[in-house]
Formats: structure tokens, C-alpha cells, sequence
DNA sequence: GGTTGTGAACATATTCACAGCA
DNA sequence: TGCTGTGAATATGTTCACAACC
């Protein structure tokens, strides 16, 4: 709909494609813990390494925010670590509120990852009254009908939502309305938002439902395998038991979305 | 690597595509809706939006698994429920353990999404020997002593990491070597895994630093645009205060990984 | 008429392989 | 020599548009 067609934006602007924005956090984490031992300079192998995914990637992926490394040595943590920093945004400060302090909810406000990248909790909100007051890492929770007061009163433009379900298409509404543009969705439904507001979710149930489906491929490639009769009893990788403890091999971590994966199933 | 070149495998196999794998948990999430307010058919338009997705998007998903249409009709909800949930693998049951009963691991026991569909809590498992006996969710937590035991007793092949980052590596090892080959890791770590084991991550701090790559990049726009001063105030979608409650798209959610999006930035 | 199923076109993402530079 | 940065090749994913069919 919209515009007709939409090509390239021309002038190639600082278009940098998702697939690398989502994996510059795994960067900057990989190169944080690097920091953090003082270790001055890495090569993109190294790095790759470290973060999970190969160096001819990384490489890639770093090309679209500049030219930060040096030929023949490597990239400079330090400077790196700011540049992707910037890059995300993370110099600044981010205000969010966790709407719904249930079992979830109170797992979210007390993780420290939170608060380590320049994410600050401003609140957490509940719609049930005998949560109101009480304390959850150390923090009040306030009541719903305060929600759009403390949005405008703290600037806050991430929402997070861990409420139930059905509460939470009118949670992201009033979120919204009062001024939030970015949601993370715990919750199992899929909201329905303006343009311009961008949601992530992360679902649980259907992460396992994708893991399920590869199991189950991993069964059967097992039976055909053993139908095709290959060597004897545990041959080629029986998964169960015996498993060998070569081979390790930082594999490549899905992570939600589809990555290149399928290992080539059913030979033929 | 492997075979030198990975064409598309000939008879046209069992091969899913990933991207296609990791929507059927939504589309199946939908048309059970659809099956419990009894809804005997759907187009792939109305199903599609339900989901999230968009039409063509759909069928083409679909079209993977089969022609499980009638042209002219629609799906019929109960078939393709039927369908999905044994692609995915659904209509088998799946124990999963637990490992690391914090506050995350306690939501996790406790959330309805796991048992509903095929996926039974196991056992719960933690480090901690004060929680052992310690009821979760309304099950005993058990001690990490007992894991290798717990998993093959029970058959486990899925396992949920909800431990502290530092000890998810040593528990994926040994989630492994007693016969795991699917693992759940909700610590912020990469995992390293012999070849055959899949991993999927979710990660909080990750999510949230995706998002405010694209809050920043909304603020540039907004000053861009205010600066390029196309119409008066509030001329472009302005992001806060003020949002149009009308457009409303069910946009497309991204959900973790990289899927089409990038709504052409920097209009020229 | 209405809607699926799909080839072909397009778009995005990954990997290869090597020129270019410290 | 060793490593980055990147064009070109490949692979994967999405969308279009329409023939096939009910």
C-alpha cells in the first residue's frame, strides 16, 4: 500500500540492515566482557568466537557502521564497545515501565540486565489494588489508573507488558496513547498498534514449539538412519546418551527469528 | 561445507523453511482461538490477520506443509490445527525440566503457556540445596545432584536454562551429557554446544537494546523532519502525545530475529 | 464470484574470496 | 605477513500477480 514501490533508498543512507542490528548486542556483550579484562585489541575470529557467530559476519555486520578496525591487527575494544554503544543508543538513558508484576513481572524488574545498559525501571505497574504499594526489587508498584501520569511524568517511551493476555491489547493502548512508541510483549497475543510503534515479543510457548519441531526431525533422521542401517548400534550421533564431547562447537544461536539454519535433513 | 553445492534438494523434500517453522506456532495459536469460538472455516486474510501477518505471507507458509485449502473456501479450522500441531511435533507430549528456580525460573514453572500445549514441567531443578523440598508452581524443586538422574528417568530431551549466566554453560554440559538435545536458555550467555544440539536464546536486555536502536533512530527522524519543516506542528507522525488512534495495522511483530522490516528511513 | 496455491520478481541476509593496507 | 573491508556469489525470505479451481 503506502508509496507504490520502495527501492533502495537511493543515496545508500545509514541504512544498517536488522539482521545486524540484532546481533550488536551479542557484540557489544562479547566485547564488554573483554573490556572488563582489560584485553586491548581482538581480531573479528576471536570476537566472532565470543559472540557465536562467524568472522566473515561480523565483519559484514561492522562494515555498515564504519571503518573501526585495523588491517593486519584487529579492533580496539574500548573504542569499539563505544561505537556500538552509540550506535544502539545506549548513551543515553532509557526510561521503561513493567506494566503487570505477577510471577513474570517480578522476575523482570529484579534482573539485572536491565539496569546494566543504560535501561532504568521507572516504574511498575499492576492493576490489581492489593499489589499497589508494595514492594518489588525494592520498588512500589503503582496502580494502572496512574499508568499515563507516570509515561508523561518520566519520558517514558519503552513499555514493557507481562501482563496476562487479555489485558494486554488495552495495556499497550493506553501505553501508547500516552506517549510509549517501543513495546517488548510478553504477553501470548499479538497486538494490534499504530504505525510508527514498534513491538517485540518474546514468547515462550512458541520458542518451544520450535525447538519441538527439531526434535522431532532429529527423531526421525535417527530412525531412518538406523532403517538405512548404516554401522551398528549408535552410529551417527544416536543424540541420547553417549554423546561424544568433541566437536564443540559455538554453535550459531538462534535466537527467535529465522537465522539460516536446517541442517540439510532427509539426505535424499 | 559438506556436499559443494546445496541447491534446493532435488524432490523437493520435507524441507521447511526456518522462517516458515517459526510462524506455525503463531498461525496455530489463532486458528485455536478460531476453534474454540467454533469457527469451522477461515480465509488466509482473516486468519493472516489474526496472526499478524499478511496473506500472502501465509499461503505461501501453507503451501509448505501441503494443500490443506479449498480454493474458493478457505481452511478448515480443525484440519489445520490438526495439521500444524503434528508438523510441529505437538501431538506427542514433551517433558521439560527447569534448571535454575530464581525468580525467571519460578515464572516459568508457573506459566500456563508451558503445559498448554504438549509441554509438561518435569521437574523443577536448582544449585541451591535451601530449595530443595521447597514447592514451585505446585511441584517440588529438586537438587542438582539429582539432574543426570531427573532427565533420564523421565526421557527429557528439552531443557529450560534459567540459571545465573555463570552457571549455564557447566549446566548445559551436563543437561547434554545426560541426553538433552534441545535447550531453552533464558541466561545471558552463548552457549557452546556440540553439533546436533539446538539452542534457542531469549534475551531480555537484548530485546530492549534492539528497541532502542529504533527509538533513537525515531527521535532523528522526528528532528529531521521537524528541521526539513514539511507541514506546521505534528505534521508527520510525531511519535508522542498527540498518536492518530486511527491507521491501526496489526502490525507485522517482530519477534527476535531478523524478519523483513526497516520501514525505509531517511526518506531521501 | 471468491480464494487458494505457486511461479517469478524482488528483497534481504550470509558466505566466499581476495584486494588493500598496517 | 596478518587482518580488515568489501564486491560478487549464493542462499534465504517476502511479495506480487495470476492461473487453477470450487
Amino acid at each position: 500500500m503506502a508509496t507504490g514501490r520502495t527501492h533502495r533508498p537511493a543515496t545508500r543512507s545509514r541504512g544498517i540492515p536488522e539482521a545486524t542490528v540484532a546481533r550488536l548486542p551479542l557484540y557489544l556483550r562479547a566485547l564488554t566482557a573483554l573490556s572488563e579484562r582489560s584485553v586491548p585489541t581482538v581480531s573479528s575470529e576471536e570476537l566472532a568466537a565470543a559472540a557465536g557467530v562467524n568472522s566473515a559476519k561480523l565483519r559484514k555486520d561492522f562494515s555498515y557502521l564504519g571503518s573501526y578496525g585495523t588491517r593486519g591487527v584487529g579492533y580496539d575494544v574500548e573504542y569499539l564497545v563505544y561505537q556500538i554503544s552509540r550506535e544502539l543508543g545506549l548513551t543515553q538513558d532509557w526510561p521503561v515501565v513493567i506494566v503487570g508484576i505477577g510471577n513474570l513481572g517480578a522476575a523482570l524488574a529484579n534482573y539485572g540486565g536491565f539496569s546494566a545498559r543504560g535501561f532504568r525501571v521507572a516504574a511498575l505497574i499492576d492493576a490489581d489494588p492489593a499489589m499497589a504499594g508494595k514492594p518489588v526489587a525494592g520498588m512500589a508498584v503503582q496502580h494502572t489508573d496512574d499508568l499515563e501520569k507516570i509515561i508523561s511524568e518520566n519520558g517514558v517511551s519503552i513499555g514493557v507488558i507481562a501482563t496476562p493476555a487479555g489485558a494486554a491489547q488495552q495495556v499497550s493502548e493506553r501505553l501508547i496513547a500516552a506517549g510509549v512508541t517501543s513495546i517488548l510483549n510478553f504477553a501470548p497475543t499479538v497486538l494490534s498498534v499504530p504505525e510508527g510503534v514498534d513491538v517485540r515479543k518474546v514468547d515462550l510457548s512458541i520458542e518451544l514449539q520450535i525447538l519441538a519441531f527439531h526434535e522431532q526431525r532429529k527423531a526421525g533422521e535417527e530412525a531412518a538412519a538406523a532403517a538405512a542401517g548404516g554401522s551398528s548400534v549408535g552410529g551417527a550421533a544416536p543424540a541420547a546418551a553417549v554423546v561424544p564431547p568433541a566437536g564443540r562447537t559455538t554453535a550459531e544461536q538462534r535466537k527467535g527469528g529465522p537465522e539460516g539454519d536446517v541442517p540439510a535433513v532427509m539426505p535424499a
